[in-house]
DNA sequence: CTCACTGTAATACCATACATTACAATGAGA
DNA sequence: TCTCATTGTAATGTATGGTATTACAGTGAG
């Protein structure tokens, strides 16, 4: 079990816009080049972070752009946008109401499970787009 | 996206083997009425459990006992005996290399999302079923 | 010898992710 | 005004993986 391609495409694509803000054009077939997926699903991940606020979207023109510095947006913000607000886990929805277990474990192992999911969410916040581009270099 | 049921569908085992341990048999057919699946579920995940030598199960004769002690098994000990070890994210396998993020992609934000992994198996690992079983009353 | 139980294979079904094609809408630029 | 690249979106196809279910061989206690 993993998550999807979608955040670490998310990510892909906004380090791209950054790193070529004023260089090229970054259009969805472009960037879908750099990532190597379709452009369909490039223009529905921008389509999610556009609605989350951290793009503006060219919508004619084309091309893409952060709508903050790179130090600003962190990982949680890609998850958030990108990613369903759902527990991590899937705890079976009915068990035995006349077992212990079953009528408790909802409870008890939900609250755990929520505590580690949002410990996950603060290690994405402490983690910028500007952190990762630091990390990239401009030629071989 | 979220994971299985796998991970909380043992623990869920795990309790009621812990719990009901002297009381009653502990059953395939029995669990899978208190988890609500089909106890095929409950045999495949039983046996995940064996193979990393946190159950053991009668072959014949039917139940299974924990080989240790509550406080000593953590749901990291459970989450990695039913799931697989691999990361926590997918990122796309070919990323156009002749991009300066295509190339370092894999690097950079793996790297990052391996941390965050690691992370979350601490978490884990301060979880114990000792924990789980205390907020579990016997009776309403 | 019987029987309850495990272990496992086979199969079916369903949900979801990703790929792909198609096309309407739009406004910049010729 | 016309062309054209581009976005946004719908529709469809395909593959994968999870869960459900049936079936059955193997086994040792009683």
């Amino acid at each position: 079990m993993q998550f999807s391609f979608r955040m670490p495409v998310a990510v892909h694509i906004m380090l791209c816009i950054a790193k070529f803000d004023g260089v090229f054009k970054t259009t969805s077939t472009f960037l879908a080049s750099s990532v190597n997926v379709n452009p369909v699903i490039i223009r529905k991940t921008l389509g999610q972070l556009k609605a989350a606020g951290l793009v503006e979207v060219a919508a004619v023109v084309g091309g893409a752009k952060l709508t903050k510095a790179p130090q600003d947006i962190t990982l949680q913000d890609v998850f958030q946008a990108v990613e369903e607000d759902e527990d991590l886990f899937h705890i079976q929805d009915n068990p035995n109401p006349q077992c212990p277990v079953g009528r408790n474990i909802h409870r008890v192992l939900g609250s755990r499970l929520s505590m580690v999911k949002s410990h996950m969410l603060d290690d994405f916040s402490r983690i910028t787009l500007a952190d990762l581009l630091e990390d990239i270099p401009d030629n071989e």
